[in-house]
DNA sequence: AAGAACACCAACCGCAAGGGG
DNA sequence: GCCCCTTGCGGTTGGTGTTCT
C-alpha cells in the first residue's frame, strides 16, 4: 500500500493563484495563523487548496517579509560562496539572505547566476585578489578517504560537474620543496590533463597527479575532472591556459 | 507578422525527517 | 520501538512572457 495523498486531488484547485484566494490565505494566516497545522488550514480558511500548496504560497508569496525583485551583487556573492561549500542546501542559503526564499533562490540560481558565473562575470569569480581563482571546496560526500574538510583554490565554479576522487594507498612522503608543506592541506602539484570523453559523449578535461598532504605530512594522490568546453573557454570560461601547475600552485594555502 | 525558441519563475511532486501517540 | 501524520526540502515541470528568426 502506498503513501496516502496529502489531500484530496480530486477536490482542490490547482495551479495559479487568483488575487482572492491569496487575500483568502493572508487574511487567514494573519488573524489565526497556521494554528501548526497547514493540512487543516485550508478548510479552516474556506480555500479549495491543498495544505502544501497553501504553506508553499505563504512562504514563497505572501509572507510580510519577502523581498521581491532583482539579487544584488553582494546576495551573487552570498549565494555563490555558500554553494562553494555546500552544495544546493537551498533552505540553508536562503536563511543567510533575509527576504529570501528557497524556492527563490533556488530559481534565481538555475537560471541567471550559474550563467553569470560560467560568463565570469561575478566579482569573487572573476576578481585578481586570489590570482583570478575561487575557493573550490570538496564536497565531503566526494571524498573517497577520511581526509579533513578542505578547501583548494581552482579555476572553476563549484557546479561545473567536476568529480574528485582519491586514491586508497598513500604515497610515498614527498620531500619537502614546497614552501607551503607545514600548512594543513596543500595542493603541491598538479598537471594539465588530456581530454577524454564519457559514455553520454560529454568531453571532459581530466587531470591527474594532484598530491595532497595534511597536516601530519600524509599524501593522498587525486585526480578531477572538468568539463571541456568548460575549461576550454567555449562557454565563456578560463582556456586551457589558465589552468595550469603554476595557477594551482599559487593557489596553495 | 507569425511561429519557434528561449528564459523565467510559480507551483507541484515525492521523499525524508521529525514528532506525537 | 513502531506507526502515522505533518512539515520541510530539493528536484522537476509547466505556463507565460520575451526575444529571435
Amino acid at each position: 500500500m502506498g503513501r496516502a495523498p496529502c489531500c484530496d486531488k480530486a477536490n482542490v484547485k490547482r495551479g495559479p493563484w487568483s488575487p482572492e484566494e491569496d487575500a483568502t490565505l493572508k487574511n487567514y494566516v494573519q488573524n489565526h495563523g497556521t494554528g501548526g497545522n497547514w493540512i487543516a488550514l485550508p478548510l479552516k480558511a474556506g480555500l479549495k487548496r491543498c495544505g502544501k500548496s497553501c504553506r508553499l504560497r505563504w512562504l514563497n508569496y505572501l509572507r510580510p517579509d519577502i523581498k521581491h525583485g532583482g539579487f544584488t551583487e553582494e546576495e551573487d556573492n552570498i549565494i555563490f560562496t555558500l554553494y562553494s561549500q555546500m552544495g544546493s542546501r537551498w533552505s540553508v542559503i536562503a536563511s543567510q539572505l533575509p527576504g529570501r526564499t528557497d524556492n527563490d533562490v533556488k530559481n534565481y540560481w538555475n537560471t541567471k547566476l550559474k550563467k553569470k558565473i560560467l560568463a565570469g562575470k561575478l566579482s569573487s569569480f572573476s576578481s585578481n585578489n586570489n590570482g583570478g581563482l575561487i575557493n573550490a571546496v570538496q564536497k565531503p560526500e566526494a571524498a573517497a578517504v577520511s581526509l579533513p574538510y578542505y578547501s583548494t583554490p581552482l579555476p572553476i565554479p563549484p557546479d561545473v560537474g567536476y568529480g574528485f576522487s582519491v586514491s586508497s594507498t598513500p604515497l610515498p612522503i614527498l620531500s619537502p620543496s614546497c614552501p607551503n608543506l607545514d600548512n594543513n592541506i596543500v595542493v603541491v602539484s598538479s598537471q594539465q590533463g588530456s581530454a577524454v570523453s564519457d559514455s553520454a559523449g560529454n568531453g571532459y578535461v581530466e587531470d591527474t597527479g594532484g598530491i595532497l598532504v595534511d597536516d601530519h605530512h600524509q599524501q593522498q594522490q587525486f585526480s578531477f575532472e572538468f568539463p571541456y568546453e568548460f575549461i576550454n573557454g567555449g562557454i565563456g570560461g578560463p582556456s586551457l591556459v589558465d589552468f595550469s601547475h603554476a595557477d594551482i600552485e599559487r593557489g596553495i594555502v
